[in-house]
DNA sequence: ATGTCAAATTGTCTTTTAGACACTTTCAAA
DNA sequence: TTTGAAAGTGTCTAAAAGACAATTTGACAT
């Protein structure tokens, strides 16, 4: 767009978007964090979600597709909104307000973030050396228990709506290849659900569901039976849904 | 709060709540409007959502409170955000940018909103005179076809963001006065989910939640069979959700 | 060639839920 | 007492959910 004539005087100082990207590695869902690399005497040096200033004339989604291609150089990708998080005191660690006056105009200005979560092919990023990120990880959600900022808060939230999200619309296969296994769709939902599933009953329902393609191909080199690879089937899926159908839930 | 020493200069220029409003009188859903009162030569007076700049220091949640209460005089009611609306371009409509003029001291500047929904017993709304909105009136839903700003759109978003909850949580109780009868609570969930529910079905299954408690009262004056009485069950439904039940859909 | 390991794959039975469907009851008012 | 109008109720069928275990397949080691 016209990223390349923009100044940093075009920022609107007062909103900006944050990204909650959720990656899966056939184990565990991970969350892209970057590291502000700070180096503090007592308190931690917290990760904190991707995100950064709006533009004055950027519309909010088109902010988050930016923000998101200027971390990770991913494009077209699966994003959706999880809501505006304005508490005036989001802004309360030390940490944050040391690091807001290095980086920003106005640092003391209060800002309203909208927030986004993105599904990412975990294979598909490559690590980008970001403005002001010294690092950027993927850190297992498991493992997440402090953020920056209210950047906790808004993870909880995507969470719960991304659960949501996927009882509604097969939104998963957006974190897998193009070819994956049932075991690993299986094990994704588990991830997202953070329950077991019955393999037996996952697969029946998924398969009915009809929006599976086995491709004729199986996985090669693994040391003990291949699994069938299999590909979304978006045209069966768009026939499914245009009737209303939104049972997509385990 | 605060409310009474806040000064005009405390306002946020940049960032406003709206909110969607809806009410339910047995026969259809309503949402609250008002009416800016516009005497335009050739361009309609359209309707607005009601809504207001937030103030500096304070939450969007606090503030889509404070909005309900000044335009409604309610207080203590069912309100979820709908998320962050930021299209550069929400203020295309001349009539919009006019009103703009005569109502706020930055007329001009860019506004992102958080939008909130809520959920309100129409018999409960006092109808408040508002500094700046010349009506507030309950329009159907179905009667709605164009508003100021964006507000057709958050309307859109709002509606099937209700659709989406009501199937997780029963909400619905918000719109319906303390006792009601089966067949309003029925008519309601059709009107929510705009299509017919068989009633023995919707019956079976409402009943079967046990979230509902029978007064051992019925209905008086009408000119046919009266209908018995309910309430909703509040500690029922603790115990139900917190098992993580949560499908309260039709 | 054979055996072993590890994960893939498959089917049945039971219980629960969803969906279709129509007649009887009760009160108020004429 | 009749009538009108909505309340209230039960059964059957089909589909989905949930519980549950044995067999198959390829890679690798011997």
């Amino acid at each position: 767009m016209v990223g390349n004539t923009r100044k940093k005087t075009d920022l609107n100082p007062n909103n900006s978007v944050d990204c909650v990207i959720f990656g899966f590695d056939f184990e565990q869902i991970k969350v892209l964090l970057i590291d502000r690399g700070q180096n503090l005497g007592n308190s931690k040096n917290l990760r904190a979600l991707p995100g950064n200033l709006i533009y004055e004339e950027e519309d909010l989604d088109e902010a988050a597709y930016r923000v998101l291609e200027e971390l990770t150089g991913i494009k077209d990708i699966y994003l959706e909104q999880v809501g505006a998080f304005g508490n005036p005191n989001r802004v309360n660690k030390e940490s944050d307000r040391e690091w807001l006056k290095s980086i920003r105009d106005e640092p003391n200005a209060r800002v309203i973030t909208a927030a986004y979560y993105s599904l990412v092919k975990i294979d598909d990023f490559v690590p980008k050396a970001h403005s002001f990120a010294k690092k950027a990880e993927w850190i297992p959600l498991t493992e997440i228990e402090e953020l920056a900022f209210d950047h906790f808060e808004i993870l909880q939230v995507a969470k719960e709506k991304l659960k949501q999200k996927i009882k509604i619309q097969p939104i998963g296969f957006n974190l897998l290849p193009e070819k994956f296994t049932l075991s690993q769709l299986h094990k994704l939902y588990e991830c997202i659900f953070e329950k077991p599933l019955d393999k037996r009953n996952f697969r029946r329902k998924i398969q009915k569901l009809n929006i599976l393609t086995n491709l004729a191909e199986k996985q090669r080199g693994v040391p003990h039976k291949p699994s069938q690879l299999y590909k979304f089937n978006e045209e069966n899926y768009q026939l499914l849904t245009q009737n209303g159908y939104d049972n997509f839930g385990f």
